[in-house]
DNA sequence: TCAAAAGTGTTAAGTTTACACCCATGA
DNA sequence: TCATGGGTGTAAACTTAACACTTTTGA
């Protein structure tokens, strides 16, 4: 190490994943019931550690996939935890990244194999450390960005019907919202587009099924529900 | 250490500190020309390692501190810059705040003790590593934050007139904004109050100076430009 | 006397909200 | 045949945007 650095206290540094999914028209949060200390049987979200080489992008992408066998998830950085009791064991920083994932694509048996479980975001089981503000503020931050940016499809299956459309965003924005409003305000959007197939699971008349189209966003971005 | 922990890689933290002040109607950054390794001469945001037995945000503001002398200031987490060669001496990971200061208020002599200056944000110079960055994405979290929240009155006086408020938000949002609505706004902001006391100092005629009440703001929080 | 910033209301345009009924189908 | 979610338009309320002149006073 260079001298100037050399007198300077180092750090363990965790990454922490919050990892959102949509089902049964609930947001559901993937956590892990600890099997192996400290905390044994207590839960908490996915997490690692920072490793040498690795940036702190990659070891969150890393951890994501440990659990989940994804990769190319759409994932923000929520924000560095440096209270110094936070981990009772050890000082320990966290940085806590949130995931959107499409809930069909995950991998079973490396979820099985973590003791992890989907667990409605409206019936959180206590956390441990300082995961529970992890969660508020990912999901706070998540809120945010989805009011501006259509990060919303992340969470859905490739065709979805206006149906789940609307009340992912009844979750998300944890209202209700007019459903011919909605439709209106979709209907400005030439990004979100009408595919022509028909979505017989939902409903029994059938629904229209639209796909994101993220090219066509990115050459007019005007998002707004 | 505990075993568990052992084997973990453990890193050199740093952290940044967005200073933005505001003066003669634009907005400034607090900087510093390194007069010491590495990258003598060159420009960089104030700086310091996190230690031991200290939280994070309690680092940010020691290192506020070291170079204004203040205390009690409005800051907020940026969040961690994670790239391996951000530092190309050392792998050092940094979390980035930024600071709103009452420009009048700062201590001169740690400044110029730190050679520190400050600098027009729309002239500054190429900064070190990911600074320009942590500043972009300190403008930007902060853009967002003072158009929900009344967080700008942190970069005014105790007293100001409505003028200065008024060019302090086209300065935030970077666009005009038109006197008869600002001021129609404001006025329905019961937490904005007038004083009675009148400016000579910004124009021949004099202007009344406002002040923010923020336990009023409390009670009844009602913000938007 | 004039330059410079302070102060003051109204109208048009645009956006958001509220609201109710028929449709197609599987059970 | 009925329960379920799909699909559709209009009017009122509210919010935002545009706009120009008078006042005061120090230089």
């Amino acid at each position: 190490m260079s001298p100037y650095y050399k007198d300077k206290d180092q750090f363990l540094v965790a990454l922490d994943c919050v990892i959102f999914g949509f089902y049964e028209g609930e947001l559901h949060l993937l956590l892990l019931q600890r099997n192996f200390e400290p905390d044994r049987g207590k839960w908490s979200v996915m997490g690692g550690f920072l490793q040498k080489g690795e940036s702190a992008d990659d070891a969150a992408k890393r951890v994501l996939y440990e659990l989940t066998g994804l990769q190319d998830v759409y994932m923000e950085q929520v924000g560095l935890f440096g209270a110094v009791d936070r981990d009772p064991g050890e000082r320990v920083l966290s940085v806590a990244y949130y995931a959107l994932i499409k809930i069909e694509d995950y991998d079973r048996d490396l979820v099985k194999k973590h003791n992890a479980f989907w667990i409605n975001i409206h019936q959180l089981p206590p956390l441990i450390f300082d995961h529970e503000e992890m969660v508020r503020k990912a999901r706070e931050k998540m809120r945010i960005k989805a009011a501006c940016e259509p990060i919303g499809f992340n969470l859905l299956p490739e065709l979805f019907t206006l149906g789940q459309l609307q009340r992912l965003y009844e979750v998300l924005f944890d209202g209700p919202l007019d459903k011919r409003n909605f439709r209106k305000k979709v209907a400005e959007m030439d990004f979100i587009e009408k595919t022509g197939e028909i979505d017989k699971s939902c409903s029994k008349r059938g629904a229209a099924l639209y796909r994101f189209n993220d090219k066509a966003y990115l050459k007019d971005p005007r998002f707004k529900l």
